[in-house]
DNA sequence: ATTGACATTGATAATTATTATCAGTTATAA
DNA sequence: TTATAACTGATAATAATTATCAATGTCAAT
């Protein structure tokens, strides 16, 4: 899919065992968002031999080299995903007030919103927000 | 501004001296996204006596009438603020991906966001996510 | 005002998620 | 094959939050 192995070694870091396993479960796993636990089980459960330590380390390289994203979808637990489109936006989540399922909106919609996201998976719209990531003025990058 | 003693008595809670304070400080601060620690220090820099454990119950219990939003806008540490329209929906909130300042977009736009946003605060947007709360199809409420 | 029933508080222990430490292991380039 | 530096795993440490429990406060009914 991604050449992640060029991108590790691009800056310095090495394609290991451990990373290729956490990465494997990351893009099979693809909408699931797993937390760093979830990921510890599911690689011991393949009888591969792994530290929790590993794992957050893991998680963090390969978020500095834009292979995954972490949500912060609910309380304190962090939870991660493949990032699909390289340096591009982000989906939509859907959070259940009632039970905490997550849902993920697919489509890049920006208008009509929440009637579309009640048409298309009947989830019933209470509350949204929306959060952006970038450079505050102080701290604003070259042309602007 | 807001009936909260009604409010709380509504659900057989009480209005005490130290829901008070909090909830004076929350609505002091709109727009500073304090942390349960926060909170803490403010009420204890005030002379009010306060533990730890109650700040946490009374932001639970200020959430549960609907006084206070939780904000899940970074790792681990959970924010607290006023919920400015009852019931209605939240604002948007901007986080420097360097200084991880916050700010909030008073506006209630959604469309050509990022543009006016990038327009009116100086912030560069890199990527944004909308988050919905609602219900999903399992847990969902009478009509629809 | 006094009482009784029950909610509330504060100190602290416990839990959970995450990060730091460090000695031993592994990968890679010379 | 060896030197250098990165990597790993076990575990200690930290930070945020929740649970426990005895003491205290609140309020409606006497």
């Amino acid at each position: 899919m991604e050449n992640y192995k060029k991108a590790l070694e691009e800056k310095g870091y090495k394609y290991t065992t451990q990373r290729k396993a956490v990465l494997d479960i990351i893009t099979a796993s693809a909408g699931a968002h797993l937390t760093a636990e979830d990921i510890y089980s599911i690689v011991k459960d393949e009888n591969l031999g792994i530290g929790i330590a590993t794992v957050y380390r893991t998680l963090q390289v390969l978020e500095e080299i834009g292979a995954i994203r972490k949500d912060y979808l609910d309380t304190g637990v962090v939870r991660y995903e493949i990032n699909q489109h390289h340096g591009g936006h982000s989906h939509h989540h859907m959070v259940c007030i009632e039970c905490r399922t997550i849902l993920e909106a697919k489509e890049d919609l920006m208008e009509t919103l929440e009637v579309l996201i009640e048409a298309n998976y009947g989830f019933q719209v209470v509350d949204h927000s929306i959060k952006f990531l970038g450079y505050c003025k102080k701290c604003s990058k070259g042309t602007i």
